[in-house]
DNA sequence: TTATTTACCGACTAAGTGGTCGGTAAAAAT
DNA sequence: ATTTTTACCGACCACTTAGTCGGTAAATAA
């Protein structure tokens, strides 16, 4: 455990410099010569910690990229409370972090989802998995809404999530071009308006 | 005009090859070699019709691709009758087309779109102008609705635009990987919830 | 002290990459 | 009949790619 630190900080640093080049150029338009240039090492210290090109994006996939979306998206929406309220500022939030980030290249997830959909199915794999997840903790937090009183009983928890995570995703992507500030705007109001058609109505 | 007869077919041969293996592929991971060894053809046959493998590319985004996107989601949602139904019955046809195609590899213009994402700003732009198109032809019939009564007049015709191309673009990602047949079925389910909550409601 | 392992260097390889250019057969223009 | 243009060939160039490998200084183990 001890002596690996020096092989774990390296690691991380050749992980935490991948990922950002990946994500600012994408995984194809980006060279391991890139990374290790930007890191001042060689093809030595990348080729004895990793076994390839495909096995060090795994890595990231694993070590990076699940917290990312763990810390932004999932994490943020677990809890019993409202599951209108609590998406709804998840989503804001993430969108305004975003917005404000001059280095936003995109929602992470879905760039590389769409960038090695059906072109590396090992790598989307893992990718999927991440998003899996994610589905998963929707559908739960709206079925508990449903048991709080908060969602409407009618309600296909399943579909909501799909089209959540649809809606969010193609925002995201949208957003890369320009004029965030409105497209927040506008995809938030809609997103209440949609999340308003779900709630459970009180008896009049 | 028709002395180009053959020039102009050879380009469009080499561009209907190109843009299946761009779209397959990706654009990053396409070599122009891939593409003339699939058309036995020569590197000076390229070079001798354009100029560059961008030139390349915006020829196939100004005269291919434009031309999908129209026929399949602009053109059909022309009209004055109800907007959602029109919307509902075209996005359905999209996706049902999509899911059908054995060859799927997402929704050309949001993978190009994310492909380029400030990479290239070039065919960046170019894409760009026919989600514009479709944005102001989505607005356009929401628009139209109110006047004949089908749409809430509170309605926010370009939010609601927003949010379908968003919802669209993520749900055509997700569906490359697989279960497209469920995918589809929750998105429409929840498009209709959606729509239905800015129906104009009759006086009751 | 000596042997071994760790973490890294950098030259090298084979296979591409986008792009250039001199050539050429057939068609069209003169 | 002669010249010019069209449409294409394919060798070539400089460069980049992922990945290999022999070497080595420093740390660790014996």
């Amino acid at each position: 455990m001890d002596k690996n630190l020096k092989r774990m900080a390296t690691m991380h640093r050749m992980q935490v410099t991948g990922l950002e080049l990946f994500y600012k150029n994408g995984y194809y338009n980006t060279s391991i010569d890139d990374i290790l240039k930007s890191l001042s090492l060689s093809k030595g210290a990348f080729y004895y910690h990793f076994q390839s090109k495909e096995d060090f994006f795994v890595s990231i996939v694993q070590n990076l990229i699940v917290r990312k979306v763990y810390s932004m998206l999932i994490e943020p929406i677990e809890g019993r409370e409202n599951p209108f309220l609590v998406i709804e500022k998840c989503f804001e939030n993430a969108l305004e972090t975003a917005e404000h980030n001059e280095m936003d290249y995109g929602f992470i997830l879905s760039n590389f989802i769409s960038e090695f959909n059906r072109r590396n199915t090992v790598i989307s794999n893992y990718l999927m998995d991440i998003y899996k997840v994610w589905e998963v903790n929707l559908i739960s937090i709206l079925q508990k809404g449903k048991s709080d009183g908060y969602v409407d009983r009618h309600v296909d928890s399943e579909g909501v999530a799909t089209y959540l995570i649809s809606s969010y995703m193609g925002v995201r992507t949208l957003m890369v071009q320009g004029n965030c500030r409105n497209l927040r705007y506008k995809y938030m109001q809609q997103l209440r308006q949609y999340f308003n058609s779900l709630t459970q109505k009180e008896a009049v």
